[in-house]
DNA sequence: AAATTTACTAAACAGTGTTCATTAAATCCA
DNA sequence: TGGATTTAATGAACACTGTTTAGTAAATTT
């Protein structure tokens, strides 16, 4: 009846050769780049076959989504292991923009997909990674105000803040906005301006 | 031998029933839904005729995004006339977070929209209006600043700080993720996020 | 009236995601 | 082992996309 184990084993392979494909893909033609009929042409099998693995385009561009998060993590873990909560959250800041500038493709499928997700709860679930990540923010945030001593702030509100301002920075230089405002200077504008945000944050 | 005037105006014409077409189509089916085709069909024309009056798709969407950052005057002038620069600034805010919340495609156009620039001359006289609006933006955080007597700070990289935070929380919404962190809460999480920036810019 | 310019389009090219009937192979059961 | 059945894979089609080009018909000029 059931499918044996290796019968299960092969049909895991075969998705995951679609899953190495479609990265590799991504990587070199970009996320516009990526159709089902190039991967299916790179694992030399037709583009129907894609489709006995995944319900549609979207199902693979959710696991490359995730697999994304796990790329990203490369990037955080050595912020996260801060001591400072002020200094953690300034190296989040650092690492979150210096993998969305390095990752472009893989930042958006993360960051800037809309998902159809009629069902939310669904989602919530799915996007989990992010989500622990925001939530390790907003805890770093909680510490750095009771370090400080900061009346009245929400660190919800404040991770949020923390986390719009580097998103909006990462999402301008990639549509070359920030080249429009100085030529040349994305990164160091970056920079200065997680320093500035930093700054007037917690006040130093 | 040059067109005569009736016939320039019969080509500028044509030229503003296809921005027409397209604009409706924007609106009815968003960005993904807009195709040359169907500008052709709504306008009764062949697909190629399109393509005796712009170059490419890219130069329709490119006109359209000034049409856009019309639009968005409407919601900036009366944020751009208030007197004390402080407040000015978290009007422009809050105008701006109100536009792109309500104008999605267009703001994705104005704002998102990668531009194969390979002449950054050229885009920078053509992204003028988002310029303009830049600078005044720079120009209000300027006298902010003298206003309030802040020591030290660029008031370049003041203003970017302001619109990446607002342009990050706008886009985070677009792509659903403010709902993830908050049911429900996107436009109070928006308000709220920006009233932190104000406080924490702004030292109040 | 003939020649030329202009305005327009049908058809094609190369691509996209997706579906479905059909085939070939593997597995199961008697 | 032989026949029935399940499974895996696909070719071909559908309905789209942006764009190009050769060709036509109408307007204008000579």
């Amino acid at each position: 009846m059931g499918l044996s184990e290796r019968k299960e084993r092969e049909k895991a392979e075969l998705k995951e050769l679609i899953l190495d494909a479609a990265k590799r893909i991504l990587l070199k033609n970009g996320k516009e780049g990526l159709s089902i009929r190039k991967i299916a042409h790179a694992i030399e099998y037709s583009p129907a076959t894609i489709y006995l693995y995944f319900p549609d385009k979207d199902a693979i561009l959710h696991e490359l989504m995730e697999i994304g998060f796990g790329l990203m993590s490369k990037y955080l873990v050595p912020a996260f292991a801060e001591q400072d909560p002020v200094q953690r959250i300034h190296s989040i800041g650092k690492a979150y923009a210096k993998f969305g500038m390095e990752n472009k493709d893989w930042y958006d499928l993360m960051f800037n997909s809309e998902k159809p997700m009629k069902h939310i709860e669904k989602c919530a679930e799915e996007w989990d990674q992010g989500m622990a990540m925001f939530n390790f923010l907003t805890a770093s945030c909680k510490q750095a105000i009771d370090l400080l001593g900061l009346k009245g702030i929400d660190e919800r509100i404040l991770a949020l803040h923390f986390w719009s301002t580097v998103h909006g920075l990462v999402n301008l230089a990639h549509s070359d906005r920030l080249e429009i405002i100085e030529r040349n200077q994305t990164r160091q504008l970056i920079d200065r301006t997680l320093e500035a945000a930093m700054a007037s944050i917690f006040r130093t």
